[in-house]
DNA sequence: CATGAATGAGTCTTCATTCAT
DNA sequence: CATGAATGAAGACTCATTCAT
């Protein structure tokens, strides 16, 4: 039992230093966050961060995967929820929006145009990005083929049309202007997406 | 002749360096940037560098406004052009998409979540994007008031989206995924935004 | 024990660094001595300086108090021991002297009259120099008063000419021209000082 | 003449450049000083500095000689008077006083315990200070041959107290403390040196 | 396991000096 | 001669990483 509880704390103070990691690295920067500031924040010492995590980099990639599997997560599990396309569009955004509400910093790094300077996590993002925009486009031919969706669409490009509302105009909203979204906003918002602008 | 010749060389030490600047901090990053690189690129001692910016943050603070610049101005004229709303959207979108085709690189910094790590910039940024959107956003209060738009519609909102799409779904296409986008790609992303996806 | 001598060595090499410090800067210039070889002739890695002080400047700063700390200490003892002021005066002269002859090159900072660079640390030099000016100057006044002293003397000139005699005159002598003093020249030295030089 | 005109105005510009150099190492350091603001207060180009001097260090020496002939000659000229000689060291107090007062800054540097950061210029200095302690010391010897001074006085000590008077006591005051000396403090501060403190 | 003292590679920045005009 | 644009050597300082305790 002893061994357990040791285990339980170690695996602990791995978590303990990976989430202050994860709040200093998307507060700062990755250049201005130091090994440092993660340690005091996680209550450990410097040397204790090299015990769980190789080296900073890699502790800054752990930060990224372990808070982008949980948003994909809910997004496929969306996806494969039978419900009509609008309604499933409509959960996505409004997980999205409560995951954004209660990380403001963490995911943007997900959705932004800026490229990471790590090779290799850049190419993980690109190809999870690449995932999310298959399954919205999936999702937007069924819409089409069960006739939910006008036929001329373009289904990669209202998929991409989707994530950038998705995580821009939403992410945008709550992270850079920083302001209380309001529900009737979002279907607002949705409802334009769907609707479109044109008159008639 | 020669004297001339001579002024403008001067100046252009100047724009090489700008330009070398501009290709390494967006092909890197603010931090991996390194003064002596862009002093390489730009075919310049290190030392010459400081001779026309007084550091690597006033450097980059230049390289950013000298990119932003050339696209805002023409947004806004777009915007001034007596046109359709339809139309002056259209122009925006296809204004867009050849700077950043020219571009590739620069672009992006201005449409970014990614908080930049200089309070000053990144006030002049925000202010910038609250431009572009209070543009968007009285042109389409515009479209309302001609009845070229629904009336129902959430000008804001709807400016927001117009923005996501332009920036981020095709710089998203330029710039990350690297594709050649043909027009009727576009035609056909506007045409979703302009008539929304719902069948009928 | 152990752990008490690791304590030691810890606090050790703060003084190590410091003790190189003071070598170097008094050796050289402040603008001459470099980190780098202050940490080599301490021993230690030029990051360890910074372990224990935060700048060069502070380095230096300290450095100085350092020196003039235990000086001017030993100074205001001699004042406060009841005795005739002869015997005062020729005390401060002779715990002077012994002091330049073991430190040489440390103390000639305090009494320089070039400027110190650091308008902080000329601020606190002026200060020691006012009080070890104060001092002299009452203890030649309090001989005024018990008629050990002349009368019709300027106390405070005769403080100055005092501070002169012993820093400079002694350390011109010790430092500069790195002399033997005899003590038989001392004791004329001050002789000229209490008896004046003009023949009876 | 024209030729004439040319020649005058180069030794000009010499001269200008001496004393803006001047001007600014003695208000500044020799390391704070650049070369740039030598220029500027001299009124010519960066390049032009080097046209007349090989480089900081040189231009820094001569400077210094520059500084330190004028006084040196005066003080060897009242040496030479025939005269009392306690008239000679008031003239030569008095003249030093003059010029300090006009010069604030510059002479600091000959009578400083601080080693010079160039060693030839330091040994050119202790030459100097040599000679000075050379000359008094003669004249006070001269005074106890004419039994104008007390013959058990050594005359080198006495010698040392006299420049430590005029040089540290009377420089300290005007340089340092930046004090107004009033004429009579100087006699006061003579007359202790004179007559000494003793009572009686 | 946990720690933090020690380290030095890597950067920005300054400024004396050169040299083409 | 006069100039100042160009240069790079040199130095302070930061911080990820190691390792002895």
């Amino acid at each position: 039992m002893v061994v357990n509880n040791q285990k339980k704390e170690v695996s602990n103070k791995r978590e303990q230093i990976l989430l202050a990691a994860v709040g200093v690295f998307f507060e700062k920067d990755y250049y201005q966050a130091t090994i440092v500031e993660i340690a005091e924040r996680a209550g450990v010492g410097k040397g204790t961060v090299y015990e769980y995590f190789p080296s900073k980099e890699e502790l800054f990639k752990e930060c990224f995967s372990y808070c982008a599997e949980e948003y994909i997560q809910s997004f496929h599990q969306h996806l494969s929820k039978p419900s009509s396309v609008k309604e499933a569009m409509y959960n996505i955004i409004n997980t999205h929006l409560e995951l954004v509400r209660d990380n403001r910093k963490r995911l943007h790094l997900l959705f932004t145009e800026r490229p990471l300077n790590f090779q290799e996590l850049q190419a993980w993002v690109l190809k999870q990005r690449q995932e999310l925009l298959q399954g919205i486009t999936s999702l937007i031919a069924k819409g089409i083929k069960i006739e939910e969706i006008r036929s001329d669409i373009d289904a990669e490009m209202a998929g991409r049309l989707f994530l950038a509302l998705t995580y821009v105009v939403i992410g945008g909203l709550v992270i850079l202007d920083n302001v209380e979204v309001r529900d009737e906003q979002i279907t607002s918002l949705f409802e334009i997406y769907w609707n479109g602008l044109g008159s008639k």
